[in-house]
DNA sequence: TGTATATTCAACCGAATGGTTGACCATCGG
DNA sequence: CCGATGGTCAACCATTCGGTTGAATATACA
């Protein structure tokens, strides 16, 4: 499924999980390696990429007791996308936007605003 | 760290507000104008636009009666940096998009009032 | 002047968020 | 088998958020 722009950029306004994207960036880690560096609680760092995952920036695969976390970059595409209207260019039409989003994103479902 | 990109990702994660700045694009707004095509209260949306004015995405001029607003892309700026070191993918999509553009402005004038 | 219009303010409400703690599975290494 | 490790779950707490309503303020206009 495809996340809305709602989850992903409220996943992206915590300082905590954009710390742990940029962490991400480097390499999988597991649970317990993102955690480490933070002063929360494991089980707080637990929830922040929960958060991650449900926004599909991240995604967790468990092998053995062990889950690795794995940047998904392709997430950032929509909202970035979206943003990009806003920064480099002065007047868009909100429904040709749409159809540029529908043409170049395929037919998964958007948080269209209305 | 950039304590600006929270209040910006937190602004840009509410359908309205995004809504609000869509409409922004086409044009300035009375506070009013902005309200009218929401099922939602007058306050509320003044308050939406407060938090995008906090976010600087929006700057806000008062004649007369009347609170004008403006939008303000590069606030968006560094959010959109932030996103670039997740992917390359930033460069694909805005070529096909300026094309997209292109195609756009080429055909008659659109008329998008929602 | 008086009244309508434009916008915000203040108080409140319900739901969501980010955090904690302790209990709870699951799995690894003896 | 055992105990240690990796991680989530459940309950709770304080704060924030998006929304409402009604009063307040400021400006325009007849």
């Amino acid at each position: 499924m495809n996340p809305t722009l709602d989850i992903i950029f409220a996943a992206l306004a915590d300082p905590t999980r954009r710390a742990i994207l940029s962490m991400l960036l480097e390499d999988d880690m597991a649970v317990t390696d993102v955690a480490e560096p933070f002063a929360t609680s494991l089980a707080a760092i637990s929830k922040h990429l929960g958060v991650l995952a449900t926004a599909g920036l991240i995604t967790q695969e468990k092998r053995g007791r062990v889950k690795w976390c794995k940047l998904e970059p392709d997430a950032l595409r929509d909202a970035s996308i979206w943003m990009q209207t806003f920064g480099q260019f002065e007047a868009i039409h909100l429904d040709a936007f749409e159809r540029f989003l529908q043409a170049e994103l395929g037919s998964s479902q958007q948080d269209t605003d209305p």
